[in-house]
DNA sequence: ACCTGAACACCGTTCAAGT
DNA sequence: ACCTGAACACCGTTCAAGT
């Protein structure tokens, strides 16, 4: 494993600020937020946002890993509180209220969930499913949910929900019932 | 009515290459061709450009208004091929087929089937949402699908379909694994 | 009536100069 | 080692001048 040497003070300073500015931003203006605005309004030159984040991916990815984490240990707790197909269920649906309502987020989601995802992505990838497929094993086991299904699929299918739900009125006010007509199909 | 008087033949001209390089620019690009670009390789000002399609949706929509009607002429050509639940899942295929591989067409019939859509763009979702509605009808009436669903419904779930599959590949190679779980769900 | 293209504002990205 | 900001290339949009 390669050591990694602790930032410098001005460097992880100026690391933080564009984190915690980016979140702002692309909540505000979705994933095409500008950068040069990102930079300026963290207060740094724009090769600075570039040194640290060389691509928008990258630095989106960074703003939101938390909430990605979050995700993940959200299944667990559902997991503990719920029978397993709902668990299941509840968890997807907050997964596709955040994937609408916390602009940015979806850009995230979909392409951790793509077939050719950079290394970097993955890591919220790996995350998430691993959510999922923890979930999804608890209701398979109960009877709830086909053999024949990847913990990836089904998250690429919620994402489709998202989307479609987004479609409807821009809310997430469609999330509950076409989700539940898509678990309707993926039963046993 | 306001009749509408023939254009200059120079206007006219101009405006049929412009449609023609869009269509190009579109499909090689997807929805975000430069419109600059677009504007030079059709041999006219920016402004002309401009003049005939005040936004990039207007050029997409008239760029595509063609292959959006041959989807609802190819729904009735399917309706007399096949029973009515084939016909309806084939033209749901089709449909996902032509999302994914046609750069630039996914926006253009996930606006159509938008809830705050404008009306300019209504063009293309009265199309495809009245070749839906017969498609359902008939495959309602053999029992191949619940009450409950309006065709602009089953539209927004198509489109999630094949958004989730083209997180699987980038091709289609999954829209029809994904469209028969989703048809399962949404039987009477 | 229609077209042209310069002009403006904006954005992403790079890199030489600075500390 | 890290930061700055000017510089470059590019894009969307408008509009005065031209036919």
């Amino acid at each position: 494993m390669t050591q990694v040497r602790p930032m410098r003070a001005d460097a992880r300073r100026n690391y933080e600020r564009l984190l915690k500015v980016a979140a702002e931003a692309f909540a505000e203006h979705g994933e095409n937020a500008s950068l040069d605005d990102i930079a300026k309004r963290a207060g740094v030159g724009s090769g600075t946002l570039y040194r640290h984040f060389p691509t928008r991916q990258a630095l989106l990815q960074a703003a939101y890993v938390g909430r990605v984490e979050a995700f993940g240990a959200r299944a667990d707790e559902l997991a503990r509180e719920l029978p397993p197909g709902e668990a299941l269920m509840a968890w997807l649906y907050e997964l596709c209220v955040g994937t609408i309502q916390v602009r940015g987020m979806k850009a995230l989601l979909g392409s951790a969930v793509t077939d050719g995802s950079t290394a970097a992505l993955t890591a919220c990838g790996t995350t998430v499913r691993g959510a999922a497929g923890r979930l999804i094993e608890a209701a398979r086991a109960e009877g709830f949910l086909r053999a024949d299904l990847e913990p990836i699929e089904l998250l690429r299918l919620a994402h489709g929900v998202a989307t479609a739900s987004e479609l409807a009125d821009g809310q997430g006010t469609q999330i509950r019932r076409y989700l539940a007509l898509l678990m309707e199909g993926l039963r046993p």
